[in-house]
RNA sequence: GCCCGGAUGGCGGAAUUGGUAGACGCAAGGGACUUAAAAUCCCUCGUCCGCGAGGAUGUGCCGGUUCGAUCCCGGCUCCGGGCACCA
């Protein structure tokens, strides 16, 4: 080995080594116990950034260190390739989304590989690629029969300019990002996936993945957002029909005094009467106009507009004129609402500025309210008053007997219902996959048939941002003839959500050349579920949900056995400098390649483990990475100038080692149990590096290193010294490994086991403590008993003054840690 | 508003089951080496009092349980995140 550490020839080496080797290569082997780590892959966007070098850096360790442990680790990387921001380029630049996406991906597995990150390379897989979409399409139909995938309308943003679907994130404060026009509400046609089917498993199992941070299966909980209510039909005046509301605040309903429904809602026409149809129609085009974003927001003002209709209160028989609401979404529920003006802010709101009655029928204990002087709702529990049989019971008990009452009357039945909405995946965008779908206007929606997939994303578009989708643009995609009857028709032009792509990818990373099929059967099963997948939690909600129902509609076509894809999950914060997360608008941007050109990537590796737990956000600091550079130098010289003293050593035999050699050894062996715990148990990453710190440390510290007795404990070391740091700094490990002359790649050695007896110590440091404070320490055998342990305390020349004279009330003696004497 | 997190030296963080608070690193100060600087090595480093031995105090704030609380309980303050007209 080389006596100066230049990380750029030693990392340019094992990299080769490796890749030639094809070290990290796995192929499924019953023998074996598998492991399964997954690290959420990348948008191929241009570049690596810090997120992704700290991401793939944790990832590493783990796969490295379970493979050192004797698992077949699958461990593999690709590209989240379809999406937007390629064809915003292709936009810009004039160039095909195809192409710039490769370019990004080249260049980001170049400086992937450059980080020596130990994938399974041969595994790797584009989304875009076709030998990967072509199966999400033959999913995708398998759905369709099954009813799972389906059609409905939907409003999409539209910009009437541009005469193109925007996306959320491309409407800036209600105008288009391009040309800045007025943002549209426009209903289209789109693809739904039936996640809503899947909403009761999707909750239950949140309550099956202790492997999960519970702040992510809060917000997936919250997200499906289950509650309890029941359905109450009133009906409507002068008609055979009523209004189905969904409510969970029945013990209300003797309060309700209007109805509310959504602007959509399709009674909202019909039930419109001659003399308010002008003032409807106003309203409902307004609504129109509102893009979603303002229409949720919280602070839009209460509105409405009264239909001249009426319904009948079941209970009461009370006249409730029905009004349309901006607050009442057609999406939740039935889309309409029963409006108890005492009980409900929005409906106190919306009573106050309408003038409708209130009438109080919870009363809190104490208080008296009055409709007339209320100021706001009373939501919380009661007394129930007006509300007949039901008068004197507490409003939580009513809930219950009243939900039975409206059943047994025949208006209303026990019901839940979910904030979860179907899966909207239609996008009216070209850099996606394809919706395998063709219309007919004789047969109407006919599957592209299995012998005609995949349906391939045609080259040769033209894209100018404008006049919507440019395959819809594109005639020899568009016509077709008819499967089923040969007349021409039309190709579905949209593309899927890029979720969906997200949805499966780990596990075609099972079988990624498999050519029968979406999956393997026989290696996806092998392989999963994923044991530990790392990623941000900004995909705590849509992409984890979406992989998980995925899973289960794939469980369901008999595709793979397991309910779940992840068994655990890591979540790891941000990286940030100067309290921000990095951003260019911010000018804080640390790039990786600068890093790594200076320091090497073992360095960037080892900063971005140590400076702070995975979950935790790290912050930047240009002066930590120049001491994580100088350990790994340090580490360096110590092994080359401990390298004299080893080469003639004999065997170890512990049973001889006295003193200072013991010493070390104890050191060596705690440290290797430390480290063993914190990457197993607690995946404490900076810890175990801190511990490796301080035994370089003792090491450095360890004077009779040319005794030649102490030979072969100081091989013993550094071998360990250089298998513990492995994981961390590969590249660095590698070499330190060959320079000991040790043999074979050292990524694949066997993770050390400890030694309990020569971990073990001798003497134990014991606490003295008297009435709780810290009097004294002093040193006893490990074997000493309690009784000893009580004597030696109280016979220290520090704890004796303070003890003389006083009576001991009580000694509590903690075997190993300390002695606490309370005087009185 | 509701639901989760979190708060420890100048800074990042450690303390795994209620038992030595501040491991490890960074920064800072002092010293060695050098003509000098860089690099490297050694020492100091929570706060206050004390020449010192040592003492007092200290984990956001107030209180409680306990022989003993960064850790458990009750009440607050501040910060971060998620959801937010969900009927």
């Amino acid at each position: 080995m080389q006596e100066k550490y230049i990380p750029q020839i030693v990392e340019a080496k094992w990299q080769k080594h490796w890749e030639a080797a094809k070290s990290f290569k796995v192929t499924e082997d019953p023998e074996k116990e598998k492991y399964y780590l997954l690290e959420m892959f990348p948008y191929p966007s241009g570049r690596i950034h810090m997120g992704h070098v700290r991401n793939y850096s944790i990832g590493d360790v783990v796969a490295r260190f379970k493979r050192m442990r004797g698992y077949n680790v699958l461990h593999p990387m690709g590209w989240d390739a379809f999406g937007m921001p390629a064809e915003n380029a292709a936009i810009q630049n004039n160039c095909h989304p195809a192409a710039w996406t490769h370019e990004n991906m080249a260049y980001m597995r170049g400086q992937l590989k450059r980080m020596g990150f130990s994938y399974d390379w041969d595994r790797e897989l584009a989304t875009c690629d076709v030998e990967y979409y072509r199966w999400e399409q033959k999913i995708f139909l398998q759905m369709y029969q099954r009813g799972l995938a389906y059609k409905k309308t939907s409003f999409v943003n539209w910009c009437p300019n541009c005469a193109t679907v925007l996306a959320n994130e491309q409407v800036e404060d209600g105008g288009c990002w391009r040309c800045d026009s007025d943002v549209k509400q426009k209903e289209l046609d789109q693809w739904f996936f039936r996640i809503t089917n899947y909403a009761e498993e999707l909750l239950d199992w949140t309550n099956r993945l202790p492997g999960w941070p519970e702040r992510v299966l809060t917000m997936q909980r919250n997200w499906i957002g289950k509650s309890f209510g029941c359905e109450i039909t009133f009906p409507l005046e002068g008609g055979e029909e009523g209004i189905t509301v969904f409510t969970t605040r029945q013990d209300t309903v003797y309060g309700a005094t209007f109805m509310s429904l959504a602007p959509e809602h399709p009674l909202a026409c019909r039930i419109t009467t001659s003399g308010q149809r002008e003032a409807v129609t106003a309203f409902v085009e307004k609504i129109a106009r509102t893009d979603r974003v303002c229409r949720t927001a919280e602070d839009l003002e209460k509105e409405g507009v009264w239909t001249g209709a009426f319904c009948t209160n079941p209970l009461t028989g009370c006249r409730m004129p029905v009004y349309l609401a901006n607050f009442v979404l057609m999406e939740y529920g039935t889309g309409a609402v029963m409006a108890v003006p005492a009980h409900d802010q929005r409906d106190f709101e919306f009573a106050r500025k309408y003038e409708i009655p209130v009438l109080v029928v919870i009363q809190p204990d104490g208080e008296n309210l009055d409709p007339a002087t209320m100021t706001a709702a009373y939501t919380e529990v009661g007394t129930m008053v007006n509300s007949e049989r039901f008068n004197g019971m507490k409003s939580d008990v009513a809930k219950e007997a009243l939900a039975d009452h409206l059943a047994g009357e025949g208006v209303g039945k026990k019901t839940v219902n979910f904030r979860l909405r179907d899966w909207g995946i239609s996008r009216q965008r070209y850099w996606g996959n394809p919706i395998p779908i063709i219309y007919c206007d004789i047969c109407g929606v006919v599957p592209v048939p299995d012998q005609d997939l995949p349906v391939t994303l045609p080259r040769d578009v033209a894209f100018t941002g404008e006049g919507g989708s440019p395959l819809a643009r594109l005639d020899a995609f568009v016509t077709v003839p008819c499967p089923l009857c040969g007349a021409s028709s039309r190709r579905e032009t949209d593309t899927m959500d890029t979720f969906v792509q997200s949805s499966w990818y780990f596990l075609r990373y099972c079988c990624p050349d498999f050519t029968g099929g979406a999956l393997d059967k026989e290696r996806a099963e092998y392989w999963m579920s994923v044991d530990q997948y790392i990623g941000g939690i900004e995909h705590a909600v849509l992409h984890l949900l979406y992989a998980r129902f995925f899973t289960k509609v794939l469980r369901e076509l008999g595709y793979v056995k397991v309910d779940e894809p992840f068994i655990n999950l890591l979540t790891q914060g941000m990286v940030i400098k100067d309290g921000a997360k990095m951003s260019k608008s911010k000018g804080n941007v640390v790039d990786p390649s600068g890093l790594v050109e200076r320091y090497g990537a073992d360095t960037a590796r080892l900063f971005s483990l140590f400076a702070a737990p995975p979950e935790k956000d790290l912050e930047w600091s240009d002066q930590g990475v120049e001491g994580s550079y100088r350990f790994l130098n340090r580490v360096w010289k110590l092994v080359f100038e401990t390298l004299p003293f080893i080469k003639e050593s004999s065997a170890l035999q512990p049973e001889k080692l006295t003193g200072e050699g013991k010493a070390l050894r104890r050191v060596v062996h705690k440290t290797i149990r430390k480290v063993t715990d914190d990457l197993e148990e607690r995946f404490h990453f900076n810890t175990a590096i801190a511990a490796i710190m301080e035994m370089v440390n003792g090491l450095s510290a360890f004077e009779p290193k040319g005794d030649p007795k102490n030979g072969a404990v100081l091989r013993e070391a550094l071998t360990s010294l250089v298998i513990l740091l492995a994981p961390f700094v590969p590249h660095a490990a590698e070499e330190l490994w060959e320079g000991l002359g040790e043999v074979g790649t050292l990524s694949l050695v066997s993770w050390p086991s400890y030694d309990p007896d020569a971990a073990a110590d001798e003497e134990l440091t014991i606490v003295v403590q008297v009435n709780g404070k810290l009097r004294d320490r002093i040193t006893v055998p490990v074997a000493a008993t309690e009784e000893e342990l009580r004597s030696a305390a109280l016979a220290t020349e520090r704890v004796r003054p303070l003890v003389d004279g006083k009576s001991i009330r009580k000694v509590i003696v903690v075997p190993g840690k300390l002695v606490n004497i309370v005087v009185g």
